[in-house]
DNA sequence: AACTGATGTATCGTCCTGATATATCGGCGA
DNA sequence: TCGCCGATATATCAGGACGATACATCAGTT
């Protein structure tokens, strides 16, 4: 679900749904693509278990000036929930935080999580991946001579995209172990 | 949907679905997950098109010895119709080839992919992601120094990643232009 | 005054994922 | 010989995502 990275955006202000979805595109961008048909579904979903909740349009009495709160603008924040749930969430650590999606909504809130959370998750994320890299390299080496060279080519890029992460992973976890302010 | 690469392995053998999850899984790895919950309804789908159809069950007539055709077990097998179909679609290039997925399943059978049609797909596949790439750069140019340690990583991350796709590509295209054997 | 492109909300059909249920096969130890 | 277990094998369901599309309004241009 889009949790973690509709409650974080609006953790740092209120936003209406077509801007929640242009921070997403440029925040996750290459790790998550997502469309109006899951986000409106979402808003709604949070919404229903009370963690946002609508800004009260503005009324816009007679002559009103300044005020540009567009009709049909439904602009959405954080609840108190809705913060302590967002914080729950950053401090859980569990599986899916080191698929490709849960691994990469969680490094953008890095900074909003604890040091050891951090930690935690990049080992874990490490840990998948080093296993994905090695059951590619076995069944490369196993069955190499009986790929065509595309499909060669193809898994050959494959393990070494996963082997590059790796050592991503390890510069990552470095640094967080000298310094885990 | 799961068309050219079901297609693609029957055409190389029969099968039945269990297999066909096993040889996807290793063959497209990293590329691409999916779960039985697609692949039968997939089957299905394709054996009402037409494309596929079920070897009989070896019927197993009294004292059949050697005959292993476990009850239960269906083994599909491609039609003449399927065949000319999968030919088709590996004849056409739309821009579904460009992205991981559908790029990922094509690559996969390059073997038996025109060498124009080749050509037309990696220089696609190329101009895709350098957009993708030249999007991140121009992003990243602007709001560097707005961003926090972990998002500046994601993102460096990701663009290193396209950038190198891009160079593998070009790699790939070359050596398709020298030898389009 | 009309056009155009960005902003903004919403829904629909089709499909996938993850979990779960069911059953059989081959091998192993008791 | 028997039962157990992990691998083999098919199937379905609830929940939800994706891509397309529809429909407005706003801002700037011509």
């Amino acid at each position: 679900m889009l949790e973690i990275p509709i409650l974080g955006l609006l953790s740092e202000a209120p936003m209406h749904g077509y801007e929640l979805r242009k921070r997403l595109s440029t925040l996750l961008g290459a790790f998550r693509a997502f469309s109006y048909g899951s986000l409106y579904p979402s808003l709604r979903r949070l919404q229903e278990a009370g963690w946002i909740d609508e800004e009260p349009p503005v009324a816009e009495p007679a002559g009103g000036f300044g005020t540009r709160s567009r009709r049909g603008k439904r602009v959405y924040r954080l609840t108190a929930e809705g913060k302590e749930h967002f914080a729950a969430l950053l401090a859980e650590v569990g599986p899916d935080a080191y698929d490709d999606e849960g691994f990469g909504t969680r490094l953008a809130f890095f900074a909003q999580t604890r040091s050891d959370i951090r930690l935690q998750i990049l080992e874990g994320r490490k840990q998948r991946i080093t296993e994905q890299a090695d059951g590619l390299r076995s069944s490369l080496a196993r069955t190499r001579e009986r790929l065509d060279r595309y499909t060669l080519q193809l898994q050959e890029h494959g393990l070494e995209s996963a082997d590059r992460e790796v050592r991503w992973l390890n510069e990552l976890i470095e640094t967080e172990r000298r310094g885990p302010n």
